[in-house]
DNA sequence: GCCGAGGTTTACGTTAACGTAAAGTGTCTG
DNA sequence: CAGACACTTTACGTTAACGTAAACCTCGGC
């Protein structure tokens, strides 16, 4: 799908664009995850790897969602949540006003919540360094007291 | 409730300097959280209120730290991870040179983690901007062709 | 021809972070 | 003094996000 980027009669063209591919096994150490963990996020609707019999072939697409996913995780977004866009992203090419106009929402959304989380950041950042700052007093005054 | 506002019996000095007092209730509205869940941190050790009787009553430093266990639960950090921070930082002022060290040790790591929010948050935010891009790029061309 | 390394499905187990229900206590209020 | 309402403890239930175990296939190498 959304091989756009084709074009068209591309059927052949030495420039190998896109053919790359992996296996489970190659995406779980790339981005240390486990098997287990990818296999989940495909029942969950996050990836849909193309299959050579009854193995999982991954390509350059899956790959990048595999990275958008973790990220998402990392920003603290549920999987629910990630696949919400991830869906939509998808279905954009025929999608009608009113799904655009409900993933224009979800974006706000998740757009305030990463300003939220700047500013959770910034003063996050502060407590340490104040945390940071009475401890390595503390300490200082301990390794001076010890000759006494 | 709360009428501890009375600065009329303060015996020291009128500067009510930390004397005001929150229910659990208080504090459950004013960060919009249910009361279970503050119960639930203070038995995994994240808070501490005194107690008159059986009910508890929280002042400014428990608020704080209600606070700063947000901020943290909103940045992903687990409650376990949020309460090794908050149990040394108590523990400080005899707190002795290794566990000091070790706070440093997990301040550092809490940085690092902050960084790569960071990061992770720009890189998120383009992603956005591209897919919210696209989005209205369709829009307008629905709209457009609207009238054929 | 077999073996080990990787892949697969199915299904039950686990942990964190609460929710929810039951049953009781304390205090103000009409 | 009877509600009403907010607080309490105890304990079992729930959801998300995987972990783990069993039992199977399949493929390249010796």
């Amino acid at each position: 799908m959304n091989q756009r980027t084709s074009d068209a009669t591309l059927p052949n063209r030495g420039l190998a664009l896109q053919r790359r591919t992996y296996t489970i096994g190659d995406l779980a150490k790339m981005f240390e995850v486990t098997p287990r963990t990818i296999r989940f996020y495909e029942q969950e609707g996050l990836l849909a790897p193309q299959r050579r019999g009854q193995t999982r072939i991954y390509r350059e697409k899956d790959r990048v969602r595999l990275k958008l996913t973790l990220r998402g995780k990392r920003l603290g977004f549920s999987l629910a949540e990630i696949r919400e866009v991830v869906e939509m992203y998808d279905a954009m090419p025929d999608g009608n006003a009113r799904q655009l106009k409900r993933l224009l929402e979800i974006l706000a959304d998740k757009r305030a919540n990463l300003e939220r989380q700047l500013e959770d950041i910034r003063l996050m950042h502060r407590e340490l360094d104040d945390v940071e700052t009475r401890a390595r007093d503390v300490l200082s005054n301990l390794e001076n007291t010890l000759g006494d």
